[in-house]
DNA sequence: GCCGTTTTCGGCCCGACTGTTTTCAGTCG
């Protein structure tokens, strides 16, 4: 039974297809219910099992033809319709696309004039000069192509933290539900919330390891059994992702956490320290050798009771990467990093205003839904135009809806005035002064002119960040995870700056952009400056992104006193510039 | 292909930038 990230995927790829074949309009229709089915709370399959075609086409964007598309996917596992398009240009679409610049025409001519599918094929050609050759291709389109799959290879097939976190605790929670299973645990890279993620490692008590392995190996996800065995099995899913199960005896249990949550690092260090205190650490725990080798078990039921044997302090996983959080715990001088009940608000969201989905009031909800006391409305403005960026006009406009709606509310979440300002090219604002002044948040975001000079590129968000209006610098370095690499600019600099201008950083909780990364709000947490988490959520579902971001903060080590929306109102508004 | 009626067709966020051109197509988000 395809899940719906399988069956958003192929929508995807259909609107892509029709792309390539110049299809009007109906791409942006395929794209739209791609996005629809993806963002459901409820599986689409389960959708379907209870209230058949009809609940199909409720879903916004999904009409008759698409509904009677995903339900033959649904009874068949398979859709003609998408099989025929892939045979008249069998390309990897997800790869090819992914290499930026390239889009659906460009593949298609270059799998029209030269053959090529994939990857492989695609840097072959290019390696031999054979695209530049191309009309409307040149050397420099060539050259970005090279450049482009480098840096695919470079992020090799890793998956994002957003798209797998929620995927491990689904199977975490169906693998607890079993009455074998004592408890289960999602470990490895996605318990260290690590941006990326290359497979999954899920840890499971039991004491009939036959029946939970033969539960895990039949999941509807798996592709393919790659191992099996006992205590260890490795599957690949449809999605290509890997995942391994381990089942471990109780007492053993905080010491196989330990050992299979890494990092490698962190694991290396602690033995070191165990050596030291002439002890052994391995992942059936912590053991004291005795005279003949006799070994006796001292910890391993928890790692609370393993760090502590250590003479160390409980290390959140977050912050076991070998960077420092060693000495801190064993000097019992480890910060207090911040929760993820923490935030008080969030700081930036779009609405339907702009390219957001959803209206001032559903985001609204969405925030009391997250435990929120407030939220900053920041739609674009005018310079990007392709979302509909609002004017001076309308965001006087909006000012008007936000007081009614919050009057409506009630007061159960204040709902604040902001904006998402572009930054233009030479540093100055795409909305005036007269308007900033009037806002109760002011975001500034480089949309445009990724490519200039590290200097010029500095030197404009500097300038930003001068404006006394101009309280957050979103998304400060650009960059889209596995996408695109951040634009050129000085981070240290930027940093320095924000202190000296009290402009917060922002720590952006999209899944595809986690900017500020976790190595620069350590920066910022060291320097003094302050950040804000934010979802940048573009739908009222997207809010839940601020988990991430709160992850990717503590992995900067950032504390509450750091956070400026982990602060009341009344501190957080009197913290931004007047 | 979807949506919303001024209901059963006509519109569909629309501008900047890049690299290719010499007037524009493709990509970005």
């Amino acid at each position: 039974m395809p899940s719906n990230f399988e069956i958003s995927k192929i929508l995807r790829e259909i609107g892509e297809y029709l792309e390539m074949q110049n299809v009007p309009f109906k791409p942006r229709a395929y794209e739209k219910a791609a996005l629809a089915v993806q963002e459901l709370d409820e599986e689409t399959t389960d959708l379907y099992k209870e209230g058949g075609l009809k609940a199909l086409e409720e879903i916004p964007g999904v009409g008759a033809s698409i509904a009677e598309k995903i339900e033959e996917l649904l009874k068949t596992g398979r859709l003609k319709y998408y099989e025929g398009l892939k045979k008249k240009a069998p390309v990897d679409l997800s790869s090819l696309t992914s290499v930026e610049g390239l889009g659906p025409k460009s593949i298609s001519r270059l799998y029209q004039k030269l053959g090529i599918k994939n990857l492989a094929d695609l840097e072959k050609a290019a390696r031999a000069g054979k695209i530049r050759k191309l009309e409307g291709f040149g050397e420099k389109s060539e050259t970005k192509i090279l450049a482009g799959i480098e840096f695919q290879k470079k992020s090799g097939g890793r998956f994002l933290l957003g798209d797998v976190l929620f995927l491990g605790r689904g199977i975490e929670e169906r693998l607890e539900r079993l009455p074998e299973v004592e408890k289960a645990m999602v470990a490895g890279s996605i318990r260290r919330r690590k941006e990326t993620i290359g497979d999954v490692d899920i840890l499971v008590i039991s004491k009939k390891s036959k029946k939970v392995m033969d539960y895990f190996k039949n999941m509807t996800e798996v592709a393919m059994i790659i191992a099996s065995g006992e205590t260890k099995s490795s599957v690949k899913l449809h999605s290509g992702l890997n995942v391994d199960l381990r089942v471990v005896p109780p007492e053993s249990y905080g010491a196989a956490l330990n050992y299979f949550t890494g990092s490698k690092d962190h694991n290396v260090a602690l033995r070191k320290i165990a050596i030291e205190k002439k002890l052994k650490l391995n992942e059936y725990g912590l053991f004291k050798v005795g005279k003949g080798g006799k070994e006796t078990m001292i910890a391993g039921k928890t790692e609370e009771e393993i760090y502590r044997a250590l003479g160390m302090d409980y290390i959140e996983p977050e912050m076991r990467e070998n960077t420092g959080e060693i000495n801190f715990s064993l000097k019992h001088k480890l910060p207090k990093i911040v929760g993820y009940g923490d935030l008080e608000g969030d700081l930036q969201t779009q609405t339907e205003w702009t390219d957001g989905s959803d209206s001032i009031e559903d985001m609204a909800k969405a925030g009391i839904k997250a435990g929120l006391k407030y939220i900053a409305i920041t739609d674009h403005t005018k310079r990007l135009a392709m979302t509909g960026g609002l004017g001076e006009k309308m965001v006087l406009k909006q000012m008007v809806e936000i007081d009614r709606v919050n009057k409506k509310l009630g007061g159960k979440i204040k709902i604040l005035k902001g904006t998402e300002c572009d930054i233009l090219k030479d540093g100055s604002m795409d909305l005036p002064d007269s308007i900033l002044s009037k806002l109760d948040v002011v975001g500034a975001s480089v949309h445009s002119l990724f490519n200039l000079s590290e200097a010029d590129q500095t030197a404009r968000i500097k300038k930003a960040m001068v404006n006394p209006n101009v309280d957050i610098i979103f998304h400060p370095t650009g960059r889209l995870i596995n996408r695109r690499e951040a634009y050129k600019v000085d981070i240290e600099e930027i940093v320095k700056f924000a202190k000296k201008t009290g402009t917060v950083l922002e720590a952006n909780a999209d899944t595809n952009r986690l900017d500020l990364k976790d190595e620069y709000i350590k920066k910022c947490v060291e320097a003094g400056v302050k950040i804000s988490v934010d979802s940048d959520a573009h739908s009222a579902g997207q809010v839940g992104f601020l988990e991430l971001g709160i992850a990717q903060a503590r992995r900067g080590w950032a504390t509450k006193h750091d956070i400026i929306n982990a602060w009341p109102p009344d501190k957080m508004k009197s913290f931004l510039k007047k």
